[in-house]
DNA sequence: AAAATCACCTGTCCGC
DNA sequence: TGCGGACAGGTGATTT
């Protein structure tokens, strides 16, 4: 699920429920997620800290805490974070935080594709993944700078996290589609103009599914997201939407809309 | 340089 | 009912 909108939610959720709270204990369930540290290390570390505040960068979220790292987490395709008093059964916790006040919080993760690390800074991060810059702070003359050479094709770029960091799979269609453009355009080629239709609705996109919690059902109409199924049409014209592979992952689009 | 392929994982759904 | 395969919103290493 976590592509930036989803992470920024997750963000909120942490601002409203488990920040400022100070951590009596962590168990770690599978230290497969686990990067560049052991489940002992991490444990001890964060035993007695609190939770300062938060930052995302990305699809990362990241916790100051009172000590000297900031926790960071990644959620994979499948993660996501449960702030409880009494645990109802959940299933594919892999970390769990509890707090003097008695509530634990959950680090969710079915598939273990997700990472938890401890970092220095964010930017020591940014750096050592080559990550481009995020998806809501880039400005128009960055994005033009990051399409103006490059053969990739535009699904390519925009999923690419070292040219632009936070889009995914359903965002870059999404994108796309409201800009009317196939996906396996070759970037370069593209016109002024439609680099410039693509940066305004990466921005207006991932806005307005942050605004609707990401929930696909308070979606604008004109949204391609929640036909995203095989026998999906387009709200625009109604032509059946089709799917195709690029880079590994599969792409839906209109195939009367979206123009080569 | 860019795309394809595989690997990492678990779970669900669909067709035979 | 059971089994096999396809597929799922991510990333990284390796191969074409």
């Amino acid at each position: 699920m976590p592509e930036l909108p989803d992470v920024e939610i997750f963000k909120r959720y942490m601002n409203a429920t488990a920040l400022h709270q100070n951590i009596s204990d962590v168990e770690v369930f599978e230290s497969k997620v686990l990067k560049n540290i052991s489940a002992s290390d991490f444990k001890s570390y964060l035993k007695k800290k609190d939770f300062l505040n938060t930052d995302r960068y990305g699809k990362n979220l990241f916790v100051q805490t009172s000590g000297q790292y900031l926790l960071r987490l990644h959620f994979g395709m499948t993660g996501f974070l449960k702030y409880f008093k009494n645990n109802n059964g959940l299933r594919h916790v892999r970390l769990l935080f509890s707090f003097t006040n008695g509530f634990k919080l959950a680090y969710i993760c079915q598939r273990l594709l997700g990472q938890v690390s401890l970092e220095n800074s964010i930017s020591d991060f940014v750096d050592r993944r080559n990550l481009g810059i995020d998806a809501l702070k880039m400005s128009l003359e960055e994005f033009q700078d990051a399409a103006g050479r490059t053969k990739q094709t535009i699904k390519s770029l925009l999923m690419d996290q070292r040219k632009i960091a936070g889009l995914g799979n359903i965002y870059t269609d999404e994108i796309l589609f409201q800009s009317g453009l196939h996906p396996k355009n070759i970037t370069k080629n593209l016109h002024k103009k439609q680099v410039k239709k693509i940066y305004k609705n990466i921005n207006r996109v991932l806005l307005h599914a942050i605004d609707c919690k990401v929930d696909p059902e308070r979606f604008d109409k004109s949204y391609l997201l929640p036909q995203r199924s095989k026998r999906g049409e387009c709200p625009r014209c109604g032509t059946s939407i089709e799917r195709i592979q690029i880079s590994g992952r599969t792409s839906y689009f209109c195939p009367k809309c979206q123009k080569k």
